[in-house]
DNA sequence: TTTATTTACGATATCGTTTTCGTCTAATTT
DNA sequence: AAATTAGACGAAAACGATATCGTAAATAAA
């Protein structure tokens, strides 16, 4: 069924019609109604191909982020949905695994017009933006969340990574331990910057030293779990650990378990994390949560200013939603 | 850029360029490789939605599921993607959060030709299934997956949710529970029909009875958290949990920690779940693991049989994968 | 009454591809 | 040499909806 039948068993030009079902001022309300009222009758639905073709438009948005089998981009996608679906759009999802090549590969894809907007979370492995510059240019709008690219001129939101870090730290100073460890994702993403920069600036500021040895990078996950293990072997073992990213406070957890290292005692733990099993796990861990369905939120409702008033460089600003810090058994 | 401008610039009609680019064999050799080597150098991407028009395909697929922050239906996704991105479709989610009427809405937007084939897991709330049958009329291609409606032609992915209930349940009562309580998210729901099943076979099997008091429908989030919390206030107090999905075992946890019950000494828990912490829970939960990555996989590679081979009927059946039981400290 | 202006609708170009036919030349067959 | 066929391309008709005009009748203004 097409709007070209529909206009037949009406006896209606086709523009009649279209304009009818956008409600134009066009059109008498009597027919109007005529029209809705068969349309109704017979399900038609517009074709949404040859709507988008016409009108340039796909209501239709693109969230690009390293995985879903993850509380926080699970939560964000929740918001971002909430959002969409307000507006009617759709939303689609890619997942970059982590891996450049892949973000490089949906930056090129979503470059032919397929979506109205785009989010982006950065890979852990992004060092090079130029596929998403090439994006930039064609003036899709673009919203960073979480993991941003700085010196992108576009909006970012994300938390208060550096604040809420020395708060962290701090935390576990203020317990007692002299000796933390920052466990690291990677060196090439934005989130690293601030936590890292948040853990020692309370290192500095509670006069204790920054040692090299004791920021792990823990980019893979295998080599990752290792480096942790040794750094627990090791003579100079840390007391505290500051996990950036869930996923590390889990691997140390299960690092902890093998070597039958107990937590809190001999070891503190606080991690960011959005698990919402954290206050039933042995022990229950302290967490930096972050505001992921918020961020989701607002990033979809900054991305659809921009889809709506294209041209407005108005909203260029960072969004700083801040995280709060939940403190359990693993650090007290 | 389109495909008007580029022959323009390369002096050839378009219907040509679009053969090249298609690699057709009418074309030579020569004019392939200098169409190709000038869109590369233009850098072209094709209008989707033209080509979608044109060719009545819209390479995507869409995933209607309950909710994303679960891991089960996280890794379902991560199953899903794989065979999408080797196919080279795209993926729209679309979240019911449970809620029939939103499976309704989103039903009545993908019949309109927006995606060339849709993978549903039910909401809990999902009787009535009329809303699916219009999708199925319109030959749409069509597959459930884990929560399926058993009356529909169409293939289904499930886990052998009878089957592994019952050990799951032997379980228990082998490690001597005598009153086990049954919590439900849902009567309306397949997987809990299987579930529920497994249970009271394994409990004829070892000649308990079946207490209907001791089968709890936690639909509702909040008194379901009630009635499990007066369930262990109660004077037959069970001695053994099975949580037919993750959010009730979890609540469980939450309620004995507040009433002080001891797991596994005084109460026993299972449940199906996919947690990746479950094994650093207070106690160690014990899971009935799916097999959530393969059922995404398997349902989008038989989706993609259905979308390539229009017409075929020849996989109606179901596909079961079978589901793990890994004991943990919760239930020994 | 004549002219101007609404009102309500139709005809048609357009969005960018794809695909079906032609058509023309070159190569092959008889 | 004539007839056929293959090769390589172009012209044009879809796909379905939307938006810009144009136009007729009805109303209002002069």
């Amino acid at each position: 069924m097409n709007i070209k039948l529909l206009a037949k068993e009406l006896g209606l030009s086709i523009g009649t019609v279209s304009k009818a079902l956008r409600n134009s001022h066009e059109i008498s309300e009597a027919t109007k109604q005529r029209v809705l009222a068969k349309a109704r009758e017979v399900n038609y639905q517009v074709n949404p191909f040859a709507s988008s073709l016409r009108k340039q438009k796909s209501k239709t948005i693109a969230v690009v982020i390293p995985e879903v089998a993850n509380n926080f981009f699970a939560l964000a996608i929740n918001g971002i949905e909430e959002v969409a679906l307000e507006k009617e759009y759709h939303v689609l999802i890619y997942l970059t695994h982590e891996d450049v090549k892949k973000e490089i590969t949906i930056a090129q894809l979503l470059q032919n017009g397929r979506v109205d907007g785009i989010l982006v979370s950065l890979s852990a492995q992004s060092k090079t933006k130029s596929h998403l510059k090439a994006i930039q240019e064609k003036e899709i709008p673009l919203v960073f969340f979480d993991r941003i690219a700085e010196e992108f001129d576009v909006p970012k939101i994300v938390t208060d990574d550096f604040d809420v870090s020395i708060k962290a730290t701090e935390h576990l100073i203020n317990n007692g331990c002299k000796e933390i460890a920052f466990l690291s994702i990677s060196k090439n993403i934005s989130i690293e910057n601030g936590r890292r920069r948040g853990y020692e600036e309370a290192l500095k500021r509670n006069n204790i030293s920054i040692k090299e040895k004791l920021i792990i990078n823990c980019e893979d996950e295998i080599t990752g779990r290792e480096k942790i293990k040794q750094l627990l072997l090791s003579k100079q073992k840390p007391d505290g650990i500051f996990a950036s990213v869930e996923k590390l406070a889990v691997m140390t957890y299960e690092v902890c378990r093998e070597l039958q290292i107990s937590i809190p005692q001999q070891l503190k733990i606080i991690s960011f994390s959005n698990l919402y099993t954290a206050a039933l796990l042995n022990p229950p861990l302290t967490t930096v949560t972050q505001p992921a369905f918020e961020m989701g939120k607002q990033a979809a409702t900054i991305l659809f200013k921009m889809i709506e008033k294209k041209g407005h460089h108005f909203l260029q600003e960072k969004t700083v939603v801040p995280s709060k810090l939940i403190i359990r058994g693993s650090s007290v």
